[in-house]
Formats: C-alpha cells, sequence, structure tokens
DNA sequence: GTCTATATGGGGATAGAC
DNA sequence: GTCTATCCCCATATAGAC
C-alpha cells in the first residue's frame, strides 16, 4: 500500500479514536483537527466530508479484520472453528478495539454504513463458515445457533470494551465450554 | 397518574418513536414538532431542553416496563422463571420495543443516562432474579450465564431485521430450548 | 499539502403574544 | 398551554494564499 501523507493517517488514527470513544455525531470536525494537530480545513481537502471520513475509517478496519476472518476460515475441524470464532473479540479487540466500538456505535446513527459493513464479503463469509461448521456438527438447526453465536460474538466486543481483561477471557472461557462437545 | 396533556403526551411518543429509529443526535427537535404537529418552541416549554426530553422518555419507559418485569420475578419454578424472562421481548408492546432500542443506542449517545437506566431498580432485580433462577438450578456458574441470557435477551428486542413475527417467535422458542432440561 | 479565514445552514433554545 | 418569530452558536464545508 503506497504510504499516506503523516497528516492524513494522523486524522484517520484521531478521528477513528474519537468517533469511537464519544461517538461520531458527537465529535465536530473541529475537534478532531485540534486533537491531531491539523488545520480543520485539511480534513475536507483529504476526505471531503465528515462522513466521508468515517467512511474511509470503515473501510480501513474491515481490511485489516480480514486477516484474522481468514484464519477462522482457514480452520477445518469445525469443533475448533467455532471454539475460533468465539475468540475472536479477544484477538481483534486487542489491536482493533476501537474499531470495534465504533462499528457497534454507527449502528444507531448510521444504519446504512452499518448495514454495508454487515454486508460485506468478510462478515458474510465468516457467517457462512460459521454455518457449515454448525452443519458438519449435525446440530439441528445451524441457521438459528450461527444466528445466535454471531449474535453473542457481537456483543462480546461490546463487553470486552467495559470490563478488564480478567473478566472478558473468563467470559469467552464460558462461552467456548457452551459449544464443547 | 395524572393525565397529561395530550400534546405533552404526543412528544413524549412520537420523539421516542423517532429517537429509536434514527438515533437521538440524529433526531432535531424540529422533525419532532413536525411529526407530533405541534410547535417546536412547546417541546421546551414542557421539558426544558431536548436531554431533558430524552430523559423524560427513558423515566417512562423503565415505568411501564416494570410490570412485565414484576410478571417474571414472580414464577418462583426457576425453569419456568427463565423461559418467562426469554420470552420478555415478545410480550412487550411496540412502545416497549422501542424504548429498549433507544435504551441500546444512548449508550454510545449519552452513557451516563444509559448507565442510570442500567442501575435502575426494575433491572437490577431483573438480573437479580435471573441469577437466583440458575442458582437454583444448580448451574456451575449462574454469574455467567446470567450475563450471557441477558445479552442474548437484548438482542432479541433488537433484531430489526427479522420484523416478521414468526421469525422472531422462532428464534424465541430455539433460545428457549436451549435452557430447557 | 497545508493553513487561515470565512461563508452557510441548521440546530437548540428563548421571548412574547394569545 | 400553545404558537410565532427570532436569536445565536457552532458544525460542516469552501476559498484562496502559501
Amino acid at each position: 500500500m503506497l504510504k499516506m501523507t503523516d497528516k492524513k493517517e494522523r486524522i484517520l488514527e484521531v478521528a477513528l479514536r474519537l468517533f469511537a470513544l464519544e461517538g461520531y455525531a458527537n465529535v465536530p470536525t473541529s475537534k478532531i483537527a485540534k486533537a491531531a494537530d491539523v488545520s480543520e480545513g485539511l480534513i475536507f481537502r483529504h476526505f471531503g466530508s465528515k462522513e466521508a471520513l468515517l467512511d474511509a475509517i470503515l473501510e480501513l478496519g474491515i481490511e485489516q479484520v480480514e486477516h484474522f476472518v481468514a484464519e477462522v476460515k482457514q480452520e477445518t475441524n469445525p469443533r475448533l472453528r467455532i471454539q475460533k470464532v468465539i475468540q475472536l473479540p479477544l484477538l481483534v479487540t486487542r489491536e482493533h478495539e476501537e474499531f470495534w466500538k465504533l462499528q457497534q456505535s454507527i449502528k444507531y446513527h448510521n444504519p446504512e454504513l452499518a448495514t454495508k459493513y454487515r454486508q460485506s464479503e468478510v462478515f458474510q463469509s465468516l457467517v457462512k463458515s460459521v454455518e457449515d461448521a454448525f452443519s458438519n456438527l449435525k446440530y439441528q438447526n445451524p441457521k438459528a445457533e450461527t444466528q445466535l453465536l454471531m449474535m453473542i460474538i457481537t456483543n462480546l466486543f461490546t463487553i470486552v470494551e467495559q470490563e478488564d481483561l480478567i473478566i472478558k477471557e473468563a467470559f469467552v472461557k464460558f462461552v467456548q465450554s457452551k459449544y464443547e462437545e
């Protein structure tokens, strides 16, 4: 990937942090500019609009998550694959916690953008691979199982952001135990 | 309860719906006024500020949910009590559903308000009664079980993608089956 | 690429009449 | 209790110089 301008990069980082922390709608571009030590105008030079900035951040996040998802899909043992999916929030949030938090929050601010993510290849393929695993394991209702598990996982991300690491890990283990044989 | 002015009531209803649907930050008071067929000024006469309006809505929501929660708590058979909690999302009316959704969304706009609700008597007592049920049933980790179940329930409320009642009911049944003996 | 200065609109909120 | 009119701020966005 071509190296971005330092400042453009800084804007992305800072905006991600602030959006995740305080919510997209609550963060004026002026605040981003100040925090990134950049002129406000530059944000619009680079991204065109505040919303386009959000979009760029999400694109970037999806990219970064791709590798984690690939890891899960590559696991052929269905039982293990499910264990790995459950662990995703722990693994991903370690590096991309803010992105996930943002992802959650925009569900409410900006449903279209959230939908865009939900329908992204990455997410869809993850869902499918989970469903396959449940099918292989002869669960009676693989679709519902998948839906339930994805729901739990999505929420694990948000819990994860609240509690301390020990509690998180314990809870993830607990959920995993639900899917052992 | 004293009967409110029709218009005050209408503002509350409309605002609840719009906030839940589009997010607090995305709904200007002008829009609420128009939708409720009321002057914008009246909103401020009655509630003082937009945020105070949100607060009033949440208060009201808590009140309305109280009776459903009481129903659950009053069930002494722990197995049945859990079945009933899971059914909560189906029992509450559409308005309550909106209330629940709003409750979720403000986590990001206005964490203090969300916390206030989370720590409300109603919610806390529901959590406690679920935890008791799990304890009685000798689940190994009642606290984690409760956390997981409450998480699932909260999400059941917000499954919008499946507005189809049949699907929703099927899914609730599916979750219930997880907690049968 | 980046800054400074500025335009524009819209959102929350108030005043005052009825 | 309710409406109309209005204020003011601040957030997004643009223009133009460097």
